[in-house]
DNA sequence: GGGACACTTCGGCGGCGGCCGAAGGGTCCG
DNA sequence: CGGACCCTTCGGCCGCCGCCGAAGTGTCCC
């Protein structure tokens, strides 16, 4: 064993933090972007505590995941935006071969309403993340012909609707984000995770339960008329 | 063990693929965006024949690279862009931990020649995409300032150059990839790729022995001055 | 046809790593 | 201050997987 690449081995490493069928279940879990504990973790992902203190201890370790401590709970969640794309890439790469079908009504309904909207780290996907961004389109407002990028006329949009856009380091403002339920590009980036965050804050949606399931409220589906002229029916 | 999310088995499948040295090792040599055999890349990864032709044989099975038998020889090479981008983008991920510096001359060159000009996968990077990149941008025909994007301008450019953007499937026109020498986003995506393969083809660049370095010729240094207004030392 | 060559299959070895339960600390609350 | 709770550390078990060399298959070339 001679002397190796170390850009082969830290890929390696990288992917080897991933490549835990406990370990790749959690982070999918924090993909809702939320800090879980380490005890919900475990629930989750059905393994002892034990077990699954390790598996942070590795995935914080690795850079992957950024920790809290508070009191007897230890808070993770995805370091940072990167972190959720690298996985989403990952997870959208995988998607193609999901085979199984729902094995009963309950997972079938809790899938159907993933369908129907969830959010990705911290932006909105699934059904709603594609009607929002069909409307955007349509409107003008985002061009996805060369690739994704708000237009000016998408800027002032999101400044009249007093969504402010304040770019952080290298992310980008507008991203595809390719879903794996609509297998079709919808808008993360800066712009997804602003429209998203307000979606929540001013009651648009809700979450659904403890999972990345979101349901569009009544006001939500006003604001959708009023803002994109997006019809409910769009969304079910 | 109860029944897991087929999804998160997929997510630790996948990126096991990727999570072994000798894998990742020659992932990241196909980056160059050629056919290698079996052979050459047992050589490069440093392990038996026997080993590499288990390894090509999983990552061809897990549909991360796309074999072509002729003769006696194995041809294989990255499946697509896809998977091209998902290990590019791994690799950036990694690349901010790279601490070793080269340990002799031979390494120092052939570092300094990767980082000058390579081709990542189909398109160009290092300081030579940068380059373009920024004089793509300089004159208004590129914009990057919501997400990466061509401007009409520079659709006139690419048909006026005569290279031809056909898109195919999903991939975008433009594309944003992160460089792991110059720490900065360089032009990928259909544009990218055809940009590219002008310039091998026209002998605006040459590849340095078997890797993915390339060298700008005499004829690429005017071709840049005359189609982008670049001075060959912004190279250098 | 024979020999060189490229790759594959097989058997066996060794190490890594995920799993658990038990035991140990730290924190909160009554 | 005592008990409940959350997490971590440790030791031990087991299975997986990467490695090799030897033998086998297929291809090319003389």
């Amino acid at each position: 064993m001679t002397t190796r690449d170390p850009q082969a081995t830290g890929l390696a490493r990288l992917a080897g933090l991933i490549a835990d069928e406990t370990r790749a279940t959690c982070l999918l879990a924090l993909l809702d972007g939320r800090a879980w504990t380490a005890g919900e973790l475990a629930r989750h992902a059905g393994v002892a505590a034990s077990t699954l203190s390790e598996h942070l201890g590795r995935l914080v370790a690795g850079g992957l995941l950024a920790e809290e401590r508070q009191g007897r709970h230890r808070y993770v969640r995805l370091a940072d935006a990167r972190v959720a794309q690298l996985v989403e890439d990952l997870a959208a790469q995988v998607a193609p071969g999901r085979s199984g079908r729902p094995r009963n009504l309950r997972e079938s309904s809790a899938g159907s309403a993933m369908a129907r909207g969830r959010t990705c780290y911290d932006h909105l996907a699934g059904r709603l993340g594609i009607v929002v961004t069909d409307a955007l389109t349509a409107r003008g407002l985002l061009q996805q012909e060369t690739g994704f990028a708000l237009t000016d006329a998408g800027l002032a949009w999101f400044a009249a609707a007093g969504i402010g856009l304040e770019r952080r380091g290298r992310r980008p403002l507008a991203r595809a984000c390719l879903d794996w339920t609509e297998r079709r590009p919808h808008l993360a980036g800066v712009a997804g995770a602003a429209l998203c965050r307000r979606a929540l804050d001013a009651g648009w949606c809700v979450r659904i339960g403890s999972e990345r399931a979101v349901k569009v409220t009544a006001a939500g589906e006003r604001a959708l008329f009023d803002l994109l002229g997006v019809e409910a029916t769009a969304l079910r």
